[in-house]
DNA sequence: GCACACCATCGGTAAATACCGATATTGCGA
DNA sequence: TCGCAATATCGGTATTTACCGATGGTGTGC
């Protein structure tokens, strides 16, 4: 487990980085697509378990490669997504605990 | 009952309107203030009931006045609090059935 | 009617964000 | 080692947002 998911799961979100996160239709997308990592294109290790790589996600965002990393950094450090380097891919994974976490959050203390 | 109010009992949330909308830290503090409207200072109208006047948000945020006027819109076009004119006082109140919707969206659909 | 208070909107500038192409970094295979 | 593929980061411009003061509309009391 990285630095930046131990933190996400014991800290408490910065609730204004994830809503400057979702503030945008694009990374709302991309955050909804990866709830159904296997409708990507096939790729070496299964997206159900390793999460989808930077380039599927940026081909069905239809930005370029530096938007797409762009966007998936900003996701990463609101705590919504986790990346998993395995050779030169970068797969990207829901945060699910952190997403349930901003529900509850949502919910109980906006 | 308004008409915007009834549009955003009815209609879905515009996610990405409401998270722009909370993107900001002042407007996600002014959020969570409406939860004690008691809290403001006194105003001809029980702010429990008809809401806070935007005089006292204002002094509370600390922004010109034209800037807390424009918070407001930004909040209530994205359907999270609702204003109540009377005379020439603008009374603001959370729009709780919305902030409950969000929840709901967040956890099950986000 | 007039003066005043409250508020929304206009018009502007400053700051932040979006987005891209170019470049740097890293891993892999020949 | 060299070249290539995937990605992150840099440097720039365009767009959007933040924020204010000024202006205008509306209600209230004299």
């Amino acid at each position: 487990m990285t630095q930046t998911q131990e933190q996400e799961l014991e800290q408490d979100l910065d609730l204004v980085a994830v809503f400057k996160a979702l503030g945008h239709p694009t990374r709302l997308a991309i955050l909804g697509w990866l709830k159904d990592p296997e409708s990507f294109p096939p790729q070496d290790q299964p997206a159900g378990e390793v999460g989808v790589c930077l380039k599927h996600i940026q081909a069905r965002a239809e930005v370029s490669q530096s938007t797409a990393s762009q966007f998936m950094a900003i996701l990463q450090r609101a705590g919504l997504v986790t990346c998993t380097r395995i050779g030169q891919w970068s797969h990207y994974s829901r945060n699910e605990r952190a997403i349930e976490a901003l529900g509850q959050k949502v919910t109980l203390s906006i």
